[in-house]
DNA sequence: TTGTAGGCGTTATCAC
DNA sequence: GTGATAACGCCTACAA
């Protein structure tokens, strides 16, 4: 129990006297290198930090120590697709451990994302987890933003990217690639033959392999995919909607619509709807993420389900377990979840 | 420019020495309560600092000061209907001041959530802003709360709750009876005049207010509310479902199913498709919050918009501007978007 | 194994 | 106004 009094802080100064050890016993107990501390006035300290509502301020810990505990999520943006599932399968597994996780958005621009890693090394936070992707023309931008981050690791932070492979860190890889394979792969197999896609930004690199993706399933069945049938638009929920628009006006219409999430699926389906179109009747959509907040939209989206809370989990294990040797790569991918959204093509 | 070598940190006595000033005059033309400091060795300071690529050490002036910068934000549950809203809108707005964001998760369990507070209590941030509603009955857990609160704003701490009127803090209180209230007036309106309601959980005050305004704005427009139209329920997605399932077995059909959350809506109507009910044709619904992510379901849902990014911003000012007597309540209120979930009832 | 003593980077206190 | 100097709370050689 403790006492909730507004009084001052209880310190291990405190803590120590109450026990009858010195300070430097009592911080062993508490937090040092385990059993270096005799077992009986090991607890005799836990006891007295127990009585007296013992709380080491982390403050004074990062400051002898030279770095915190803190774990830093730094998300592309806030608006971004990523961050929502990103954000909850971290913010998920941190909380099992009872950790506290700092958020920041690179508001997307790396730009911006260098001047919050910078702010952020000066924190010195035990671990930043650098989610969503870089660019695909790895630009000197995304250079200073590695460096500014290889920097950090060099003064013992940690850095893990979730993201693509061919990062110098430790990086949790989702195969976006093969998710969009397997999404064209399955809706080919399904009977459908004419596909249009909506791509988001080239340069976004997690969009640039899905779309990779894509061509590939449908390369593998033989269909083919006019480079007319691809439209570009930003990662999020009004991008779908202006491609739709744009989708709209091209006329050259097609039975399914390959969109490179799910957000970007739903903004599209709503303009689908406003140009009169009946889902999935008049046209089939599917998107990747399988995001849970989206996943009672009607008619059910068709998704690639990607582990997010696994994504989150392995992160923070690999924080856990530093690796001597090198970054590790951990893979994982997702699995196409066929619903209403794509119903078996009627013949057309 | 700053030199992001992986050298050791410059520090403070670089900075002065380089300058050619003490310690003291350094900390105080980089830091310092304005105004002590001669100009030119101000503008000396200032240009060695930039030179040397001073950055301050969070932790060490935590120290100093015994109070840390960083900005808590607490939230009942990840999982909760509040997370997103709340957070984007907080998170949006500590983005536009350049501020970071230490997320926690009460994990939707008072007890967890003193226990998160006295370790934020031990970090000593600047504020503690607290997402989320409390209990309708103030149960003594709940006043433990308050209690651990009010003593880390007796330390000098600054709370922010975002959340009913009523709690000793400064908040921001969204009008939640009066949601409820507008929604069920704007519908009976509307024609419509049989309703059902999926409440929540009856111990959430946020939940209890929207139905006390449902209550009372059926009441105003002479419509009736039978108790067994109420139906109480967990306050996210699958609370919605397992909701309306029950919904079905009573074989008491209404018109229109007002849920006290978009997403229980979202929840429901995933339910009422499965029964083979037409939405909006055999049932409509609507909900409350206008969370954007589910701002494109089919039909689109009527709902009551919550202002979440501005409840952010008066969150953060509330914060940066305290006030020296007593607790201030920013009130805030919805509009309702009617939208097709709700197309105005045809004679039954 | 335990205790003593010094240091981590800043701010605050007081003389000057 | 400025500059020594002492905290702030904790960790960690180093010596005992």
């Amino acid at each position: 129990m403790k006492a909730a009094g507004g009084s001052r802080h209880v310190t291990l100064a405190d803590v120590a006297r109450e026990a009858g050890v010195s300070h430097a016993t009592a911080s062993r107990a508490v937090n040092g290198s385990v059993r270096k501390v005799r077992p009986e006035y090991r607890s005799r300290v836990l006891a007295a930090a127990e009585r007296l509502g013992y709380v080491v301020n982390p403050a004074a810990q990062a400051m002898a120590r030279g770095r915190s505990d803190q774990i830093a999520l730094l998300v592309n943006g806030i608006h971004d697709d990523y961050f929502s599932p990103v954000a909850s399968g971290v913010l998920r597994a941190a909380e099992a451990e009872d950790r506290m996780v700092t958020m920041v958005s690179g508001n997307n621009s790396v730009q911006q994302a260098i001047r919050v890693v910078a702010s952020l090394r000066a924190q010195r936070p035990r671990a930043i987890i650098l989610a969503g992707g870089r660019s695909v023309t790895v630009g000197s931008r995304d250079e200073r933003l590695v460096e500014e981050l290889l920097a950090y690791e060099s003064e013992g932070g940690r850095v893990v990217a979730i993201s693509e492979e061919g990062l110098p860190f430790d990086t949790v890889a989702l195969d976006n690639r093969r998710a969009g394979f397997d999404l064209a792969d399955a809706l080919a197999d399904l009977g459908y033959r004419e596909f249009a896609v909506l791509a988001g930004p080239p340069e976004a690199r997690t969009a640039h392999d899905r779309v990779v993706g894509f061509r590939e399933g449908l390369e593998r069945r033989g269909v083919p995919l006019a480079e007319d049938r691809v439209l570009h638009c930003a990662f999020d929920r009004d991008g779908g909607y202006a491609a739709a628009g744009e989708y709209l006006l091209r006329h050259s219409p097609a039975q399914v619509v390959l969109a490179i999430s799910d957000t970007v699926a739903v903004g599209a389906m709503a303009r689908f709807r406003e140009a009169g179109l009946r889902l999935p009747q008049d046209l089939a959509v599917a998107g990747i993420d399988d995001v849970p907040a989206l996943r009672d939209v009607a008619p059910a989206l068709t998704t690639v389900r990607l582990p997010w809370g696994e994504v989150g989990r392995i992160a923070l294990d690999l924080i856990a377990r530093p690796s001597e040797e090198g970054p590790r790569v951990v893979h994982r991918h997702g699995h196409v979840v066929l619903r209403r959204s794509t119903p078996p093509p009627t013949a057309d």
